[in-house]
DNA sequence: GCAAAAGTGTTGCCGCTACACCCATGC
DNA sequence: GCATGGGTGTAGCGGCAACACTTTTGC
């Protein structure tokens, strides 16, 4: 398989668990790395090598990503990487920008296209394929250093999350199908960075009708079982496309 | 001068004049592009040629761009595009982001980021370069058929100007340093494509405290002569990092 | 003096914020 | 029965939209 040799592909992947906003990231395996690529057609991480042929890193973690093949579009294979890493489909994805300082990777010139995904932690368990078995959740605030310029990215990516769950309906990616309304809450509690009022923020919910009630309830809670919502697809698409102010 | 012959970057680059919001293309000179690169120290556009050596459009104009020197980071050489094409500096320039469908450019893999760029009209007369004779400002909804996806690109920068002059104060960039409300009226109406009430206007800009009376006024018109301001660099620059909202 | 755009205040309504207590469930 | 989070209403304030007339200038 032809890839591009000067130009990458990297996806944030996001995640929301237990108040927390998650990242997905992978460890290098490093003799792959060091290796020539051995299964070409199948999902290609970082197969780039300084002079002498060694990865540059020690232990090195970074986000799933690969070269391009000539074949693919760049947003066809962002999905594939998102698809491999996780093993799902049908992800909320988007393009963050491109990343190319010069010195961006030590040993090449390579100018990586960087998407950002919200994925429900339905998902949570899912290690992706068996080429990558040390894919891991990091707390947003744990990320360790990363490879190359990947902390820098994903740095810009949570701005964007920042910006666009404020124009966009887009938090409900990060929830599973059924969800309490105080999980939403605290979701653009921990997105955000700021604590809202539960009465205000309720309302606020309620008369946007982007959420439906499912009639059924939380259960196996030691407390009163929350009604479960999930959100109306029609609503949200209709909001999602005009730019609209969803300040909570 | 090594070039990524992969990758390349195009400019929207957009000003306001007469209530009109314009877009900068270029009618790139199909002797100069059938031709082996002739000066390739200089601003080169597009040198993509088919097999055949030829330029498959007969008027083939487009968005000033280029492909990226190995040397130059993407960021610094859409600022030297920029410059070359309106010799100016000091420009408000953003990437948009990447292009990269795989029949983007019929005979060649190339993926592009493109970068939104806004200029004032004080610069309306400049015309680049020597080596670039044929700029023209288009209206923007006069654009006429571009090549490759130029169309395409013109159209997302426009999205993405209309959403981001709602929430940072990034449409001034389109005024000359000193204009009246109703100039900057004008442009939010223009760029919105909405009409605004004059005082409540007025009252919301006023009481940002993002512009400040020069002093001076206008003259010359047919008319009462408008007081003259200027926008205030600091509240600006306050303003333009934390996203706010700029609902006019 | 007339055409053309500049400039200016008030009122009513709606939406937002602030705020505290009872309810259901598991253990 | 107690600990834990679920769920609800109101009042006051501030901000926003709607709206019309006088002023200045060039010709």
């Amino acid at each position: 398989m032809n890839i591009i040799p000067s130009l990458s592909i990297d996806c944030v992947i996001f995640g929301f668990h237990e108040k927390k906003l998650k990242v997905l990231l992978l460890e290098y395996d490093k003799e792959q790395l060091d290796a020539p690529v051995k299964n070409p057609d199948a999902f290609a991480p970082y197969t780039e090598t300084e002079p002498d042929g060694k990865f540059p890193y020690e232990k090195p973690i970074g986000l799933p990503g690969g070269h391009v093949p000539v074949d693919r579009s760049i947003n066809d294979y962002a999905r594939d990487i998102l698809e491999t890493a996780t093993g799902i489909k049908d992800i909320y994805l988007k393009q963050l920008g491109a990343f190319g300082e010069t010195e961006r990777v030590s040993f090449l010139r390579v100018v990586s296209v960087v998407y950002y995904a919200l994925i429900n932690p339905e998902h949570y368990s899912i290690r992706g394929s068996s080429l990558l078995k040390s894919l891991e959740w990091y707390d947003i605030d744990k990320v360790p250093e990363l490879i190359f310029d990947h902390n820098a990215m994903i740095e810009k990516a949570l701005k964007r999350l920042r910006e666009e769950v404020q124009i966009r309906p887009v938090g409900f990616h990060l929830l599973p199908e059924m969800f309490t309304l105080t999980q939403l809450q605290q979701l653009y509690e921990t997105v955000l960075g700021i604590e809202l009022d539960t009465r205000n923020f309720r309302k606020k919910i309620q008369k946007m009708h982007l959420v439906v009630d499912t009639g059924k309830m939380q259960t196996g809670v030691a407390h009163r079982a929350a009604r479960l919502f999930r959100f109306d697809k029609k609503v949200y698409e209709m909001l999602a496309e005009q730019s609209f102010s969803f300040r909570v």
